[in-house]
Order: C-alpha cells, then sequence, then structure tokens
DNA sequence: AACGCGGGGTC
DNA sequence: GACCCAGCGTT
C-alpha cells in the first residue's frame, strides 16, 4: 500500500488534530516571526525574487550567514533582470565564501530563464518551477507557499525535525523519508489557511525552539502534540545513519608572483569542487602526500570540506614556472586585494597564510 | 539510491 | 578541536 497522508491517517488514530495544531504554530509564528530581510509580514507576500534567491542561498546554512549576501545581492541587482544580465564571475565573486557553488551557477541560469522566457515572473506550478535549475522539492514548495500563498507540502530539515519529534518518529530519517514526508503531508497538503506562514512558523520553531541539541520544550508552542516530549526522548530523535570518518587528501600550492609582485591565480573549471571560482593554481589533490620534501621551502594550509581534510603544501615558484599553467586560464592579481575578489575560503586563507609568512620574513622567499 | 558538493555554528 | 547541520544535481 502506497504510503500518503490518506493512508496515514487511516492507520494511526494517535495522529494529531489538524486544525489545532496549525492554529497553534500560526499564533506562535504572529508573535515571534523571525524578522529577515526577505520577508513579508504575516498575511503578505513576499516578492517572489526575494523569496526565491533567499532559499537558494539558505540551502545548507543558516539565515545568520545568508543575511549580508543577501542584502548585498539584492543592492547590486535589484530586480531579477539585473541579475539575468550580470556577468557570471560577478554573481560567483559576490557568492564566495557561501559554499556549494553549483548554486550560484544555477542561480544564474535560472535568473536568465525567468527573465528571458517568462518575461520575470515566476511560474505559480509547483511542477513547472521544479523545471528550473537549482530549484528541487524544498524549493519550489517554498515558493508555492510562501510567495503564492498556495496550498504546499514544504519539508526542510528544520520541519523533518521538529515533525520527527512530534511524531515520535523512531527510524533512522534516512531511511523512511517518505513517512516523514506524509506526516508533513497530513498536516498541510491541500490547506489553504495561511500555508506561507505556517511553512514559515515550523521553520522558525525549528531554529529557535525544536533545536537539533537541547530543544527547548518548556517555550514550545506544540509541546501539547509532542510525542517525543510526552515520551521525553526528544533528544534522541531523529535518529541518524552513522557517520562516516572524513579521508585526508594532499596537495600543493603555487605562489608564483611577477616582477610587479602580482600573484598568478586561476579561475577553475565550470564543474566539480569549487567550480567556476577563482583560486590558487596548484597540483591534483591527491591520496597521498606529493615527495616534494627537502626539494622546496614550503608551509602547510589545512583545511576541511564536507568529504575530506586537504592538507596542502604551499610553496613558493618563479615566474618562468608558470608554464605548469599550461591550459589554463589565468590572470595576476596584486596580493593586497585578495580580500576583495572573491576567493573560497580555502584559498583566501591560503593566501592570507602566505602574506603573514612572507612579510613576518620566517619563510624565506 | 548513492554520492558530490562548503562553510559556519555549537558544544 | 570535534561534532553537527543540510537541498539539488548527477550518476
Amino acid at each position: 500500500m502506497a504510503l500518503t497522508a490518506e493512508n496515514l491517517k487511516a492507520n494511526d488514530p494517535d495522529l494529531i488534530n489538524v486544525e489545532s495544531f496549525r492554529r497553534a504554530m500560526l499564533n506562535w509564528y504572529k508573535e515571534n516571526a523571525r524578522r529577515l530581510p526577505w520577508r513579508a509580514v504575516f498575511g503578505d507576500k513576499p516578492d517572489p525574487y526575494h523569496e526565491w534567491l533567499s532559499e537558494i542561498m539558505l540551502q545548507q546554512t543558516v539565515v545568520k550567514a545568508v543575511i549580508p549576501y543577501f542584502l548585498k545581492f539584492t543592492e547590486l541587482w535589484p530586480t531579477i533582470h539585473d541579475l539575468a544580465n550580470a556577468p557570471q564571475e560577478d554573481v560567483m565573486r559576490e557568492w564566495a565564501g557561501l559554499g556549494y557553488y553549483a548554486r550560484a551557477r544555477n542561480l544564474h541560469k535560472c535568473a536568465q530563464m525567468i527573465s528571458k522566457e517568462y518575461q520575470g515572473k515566476f511560474p505559480e506550478e509547483e511542477a513547472e518551477l521544479k523545471k528550473l535549475p537549482g530549484i528541487g522539492p524544498y524549493t519550489a514548495a517554498a515558493i508555492m507557499g510562501i510567495s503564492f500563498e498556495k496550498p504546499s507540502v514544504v519539508m526542510d530539515g528544520n520541519i523533518e525535525r521538529v515533525l520527527v519529534r512530534v511524531f515520535g518518529h523512531k527510524k533512522p530519517v534516512r531511511e523512511s523519508k517518505k513517512e516523514v514526508y506524509a506526516y508533513a503531508a497530513h498536516l498541510s497538503e491541500g490547506r489553504t489557511d495561511y500555508p506561507g506562514e505556517y511553512a514559515q512558523g515550523l521553520m522558525d520553531l525549528g531554529a529557535m525552539i525544536c533545536t537539533p541539541i537541547s530543544p527547548k520544550c518548556g517555550m514550545c508552542p506544540i509541546r501539547a502534540f509532542c510525542k517525543a516530549r510526552s515520551e521525553n526522548i526528544q533528544e534522541t530523535l531523529p535518529v541518524k545513519a552513522k557517520k562516516i570518518s572524513r579521508p585526508v587528501k594532499y596537495g600543493t600550492l603555487y605562489f608564483i608572483e611577477n616582477s610587479k609582485g602580482e600573484l598568478l591565480l586561476e579561475k577553475r573549471p565550470g564543474t566539480g569542487l569549487l567550480g567556476s571560482m577563482v583560486g590558487v593554481p596548484g597540483s591534483e589533490w591527491m591520496d597521498k602526500p606529493a615527495d616534494i620534501a627537502g626539494k622546496l621551502e614550503k608551509f602547510q594550509i589545512n583545511h576541511t570540506f564536507t568529504h575530506f581534510h586537504l592538507i596542502l603544501d604551499g610553496v613558493s615558484l618563479s615566474e618562468k614556472d608558470k608554464s605548469v599553467m599550461a591550459d589554463k586560464e589565468y590572470f595576476w592579481m596584486r596580493p593586497d586585494t585578495y580580500g576583495k575578489i572573491g576567493l573560497p575560503t580555502v584559498f583566501k586563507k591560503s593566501i592570507k597564510l602566505y602574506l603573514q609568512l612572507k612579510y613576518k620574513d620566517k619563510w624565506i622567499l
């Protein structure tokens, strides 16, 4: 039997009362909503451009990290047409530091499609939204609910955690996504009463009250509905799959200066890790350290990505060594401008360290 | 279905 | 310093 909201309802007599749950959520949200630059006041709809931009930025990260980026983007590009017409390198430069750079490439592509093929207006159909680059199930549902106030089942990480606790769901979430989705569907499918405010309320609750660690159940507006709380197991939910340890990778970064004291940088290829971003040139990143010990003066840079730790040797090469840049797109940069050109964190960190060592004479160049 | 993809917040 | 978190596209 397919697991749908209807089946779930039929199967479980303990399922909570949808009307009173939503009323509790909406009442709480009305008084406690976070005031965020992309949000409208309760009952109003935000500009779809702002809503979409914020949702793309918020994927895989948190509100606090996004706010300055959102303000900068909307200042530079007040409409989606402005963003569509911006050079890609400008968009990547402004995105630098936010991570997951494919999001920025898809954001730009999506802006161009909306600007040119949709006359600057986001489609108001979930299926149409999901066809656009960078818009998946979550973002499509969020835009439908929040910008258009149409019924939608919004499921992001915050809402997932809240609902897993409310329903006392004890299976590992990764292996039971459909069941968890059915909880959300049970509470919001087809609902026309403030769908956007309800979704944002659950997200704010997840961010402020129903936090991953030490949830503040005493302040929770829906504690009366919460099965995990009634069993005092809220701290143990959601059940995670066991985590894997991160491997270590090794590589070399080449710091090459010309006679003007400028540093050689590259534009990275458009796909893969840190794709389309500016970076310090270097070797491939391998599973074992390269054997350059004793051959060159070097210093070490450590950085952790999602899936591996990276240990880099920084070495100084002379301008004639720029043959290592064959087939690559490179350019020169004044070292003191490195903070302004939009570098991924690993390269920003590397150049900072390079300059510190150089100017303290701890490293002979 | 599994994997690749960053960086910041929290304890 | 270790651990925690989290959507979309690709394969």
